[in-house]
DNA sequence: AAATACCTATACTATACGGTATAGTATCGG
DNA sequence: CCGATACTATACCGTATAGTATAGGTATTT
């Protein structure tokens, strides 16, 4: 028996992809339970249950019930980093490139999985402090770096002159998210439609354009 | 509601102050194993060592875990209730009140203990679904309401006119927070001095008011 | 077909926790 | 000073949980 297994790239490697989809099933499962019941109320035998697998295979994938939590929000946040970095608005009035700056956020940020991530984070931030940059860095910091750089490179339009733009950035999308924000993260307002998401986005551009 | 008991307000009620002590004390200690550790992370020994007194004590002040997480969490929203409702400034210039509005806000809401209470209250509200509302009412609802009272009675100027006081309240408030916020709950960003609050008051104040 | 790697199911260990019981001590009110 | 009440310290119970061990089953690879 040859020890040292070549890799195999070759091969048809279905067992990779069968350990992908189980990793997936895995991911599954404890993002259902942990978003759920957060770090501590998630058991590992609920969290196998809930993806369909036995928790001999859990182990065999994370070594560590922190380690599957690390992987999970992880995993969330790359997920985020792959929505479409920046459609194409460079030939929009500055007003509809807000706007379409604005309605991007929303349509994430109000979306329950993101708020039940958000939720979690900070649940948890003391107990994983890498999580904060994580998440951090994965979404907010993304979407005002992108902002920044539109509004930096559109510095002639009378109302975008004279501020650091990645102030600027933060205020607008501030402006955007709104208190609606919070009162969707503690539950007490049901979540918004596509109307109030673009009244929220029409309000959002008025005060930040100064357009009376 | 001393069923049999008459109330005896003449007499030397020591033990009612010892009590009152107690519980003081038992609040506290709840205060720092729940905010440190959160509900599930925290245990009710823990906790007893945390405030110097016995577990059975504990539970002679709070049925359960959760009766004292709750009641915990009252407390600390009643105590944000009781800082000054609205300090004097009906005589002031507009964007000074603004500012006065803003600074108070800030420092309330960067104080390490409101960050450790909200991330608390987020991390939970799905256990305990009233925290969303008690949280919400005891601060932003009030801070909200007082600063729309006083846009609407200063409707006469020509940056306040023709938006709804209470989302042009929430819009401000939102200003004035910033992703500052978020990053200190996210505990990416050390505690902001006198001097940055004062300067993220200032932004918010231009911005709001469209001050070039 | 045999070897191998992966998976399931279940039982188990060790521990930690919520909550209670008990027995003795301090403190208070009259 | 006495009786009642509150408190402490500690042991305890039942349960839940992270993680492990084991035994057997199934598909993939050679």
């Amino acid at each position: 028996m040859e020890t040292a297994s070549q890799k195999l790239p070759a091969s048809p490697g279905r067992r990779r992809r069968n350990a992908e989809r189980k990793r997936d099933a895995i991911l599954d499962g404890a993002r259902e339970v942990f978003m759920t019941y957060g770090f501590g109320g998630a058991s590992m035998d609920a969290i196998a249950e809930a993806a369909g697998v036995s928790k001999m295979t859990l182990y065999r994938y994370f070594d560590s019930k922190e380690a599957l939590f690390a992987g999970l929000i992880g995993a969330l946040c790359e997920a985020i980093l792959e929505t479409d970095p920046a459609a194409p608005l460079d030939g929009l009035p500055v007003e509809d490139a807000l706007a379409a700056f604005a309605r991007r956020l929303l349509r994430t940020v109000y979306a329950p999985g993101t708020l039940a991530l958000h939720r979690t984070v900070l649940a948890e931030v003391a107990r994983f402090p890498e999580l904060g940059r994580l998440f951090y860095e994965s979404g907010p910091e993304r979407n005002i770096a992108a902002l920044a750089d539109y509004l930096a490179s559109h510095a002639g339009h009378p109302a975008l002159a004279g501020s650091d733009p990645r102030k600027a950035a933060e205020e607008f999308f501030e402006l955007a998210r709104g208190y609606t924000h919070l009162r969707l993260l503690l539950g007490i307002e049901p979540p918004p439609g596509d109307a109030e998401i673009e009244a929220q986005v029409r309000r959002a551009v008025r005060r930040f354009l100064r357009l009376g």
